[in-house]
DNA sequence: CTGATTTCTTAAGATATCTTAAGAACTTTT
DNA sequence: AAAAGTTCTTAAGATATCTTAAGAAATCAG
């Protein structure tokens, strides 16, 4: 747990054991029950999350009801609503745990005065946001450039992992395709 | 110029007249004409532009050999390939000046050492870089929630100034509409 | 001012993807 | 093991958007 937030540090930036210590003071351990919502829509994002293990995922209800997902994440990624958690806005998605999920989340608050106090985690946010801007450029570069049977093919290849822990409908969702329409690409 | 490149620094981090002429000290005026490149894919992108004043477009060519517009930016922004100016791979797209344009850039070598040099640097990319994701997921976020025609009347309304600047084809290209859609769209 | 290039429009037919509705196959709870 | 809930599939008709091809309008270069 504390070995596990400590080398995703390191991989980055490399803090002294006493630096460790007090970053890892404003970290808590929550575990959530499957479907449970670590961020409700028209909240305001406290926190942000390093995921343990487990599995969440970021989504939104459009205007005719349908669920919307945007992100998945899991084991040492970071997880929040960017722009809630960082313009203390309301959210416009929600956070929920697609399976039982153990993270560590650190609030807002605590944050900003551990960014004062060590800067080299400046350093470290600065890469963990350029490497979510990569990987969300990717995501929908993607995402544009081919059609839907290509991006299921894409998504199984990439990480199968998933089309274990995650049911269809739901990968059907973060691809924009409809389940019906994913059953037909699946079948021919 | 000068002055336009302290108070972008300055709406986010304080630095001392020092420190801002070490730091403008790296950069390079730098004026490109129209249709000029300032990254061609396959290169490696190798600097950090601020826009002083013009307009640039990020693109690449599709297998059908069409543009695909991912990106406008204008005065006061930012503007690079962050996956391969951070992980210096090739680029998969283009940088290309739609307007005669004015830029100050920095190397990545030189950046490199001034946010050692000059840590208050790694907060101020830091929230440049997390602007940046918000931007992203607002721009594909709506993208993905609504139809061409309200993509496009969006775009109008939001940046009216662009609709002056930038051709019709390039908006369509950038909403990922055809140009010939988008036509029909006008109309009715 | 004229030809060349760039940008924008029109319209008809083609296609990817959605919608609706229903039921089958699983999985979890009792 | 029955009931309840969740997930996945099938198929037919509907629709948003693309493709192709052509010409009109505007802008740029000589």
């Amino acid at each position: 747990m504390k070995t596990q937030l400590q080398n995703y540090f390191n991989r980055h930036i490399s803090l002294t054991e006493a630096q460790f210590e007090e970053v890892y003071s404003c970290f808590e351990i929550k575990t959530y029950q499957k479907k449970d919502l670590l961020l409700r829509e028209g909240e305001v994002c406290q926190h942000k999350y390093f995921i343990i293990d487990g599995l969440i995922r970021s989504y939104y209800i459009d205007d005719k009801g349908t669920e919307k997902i945007t992100q998945f994440a899991i084991e040492n990624w970071w997880v929040t609503n960017t722009e809630s958690f960082a313009l203390q806005r309301p959210s416009n998605i929600n956070l929920q745990a697609v399976e039982e999920t153990t993270v560590l989340r650190i609030k807002k608050d605590d944050l900003d005065v551990l960014l004062v106090e060590i800067p080299a985690l400046e350093k470290f946010f600065r890469i963990v946001a350029e490497n979510m801007v990569i990987a969300i450029q990717r995501r929908y570069g993607f995402y544009m450039k081919m059609n839907s049977k290509i991006r299921y093919e894409h998504f199984v290849e990439w990480i199968p992992d998933f089309a274990q822990r995650v049911p269809l409908y739901m990968i059907a969702s973060y691809l924009d395709i409809t389940p019906e329409y994913l059953s037909q690409l699946r079948k021919g």
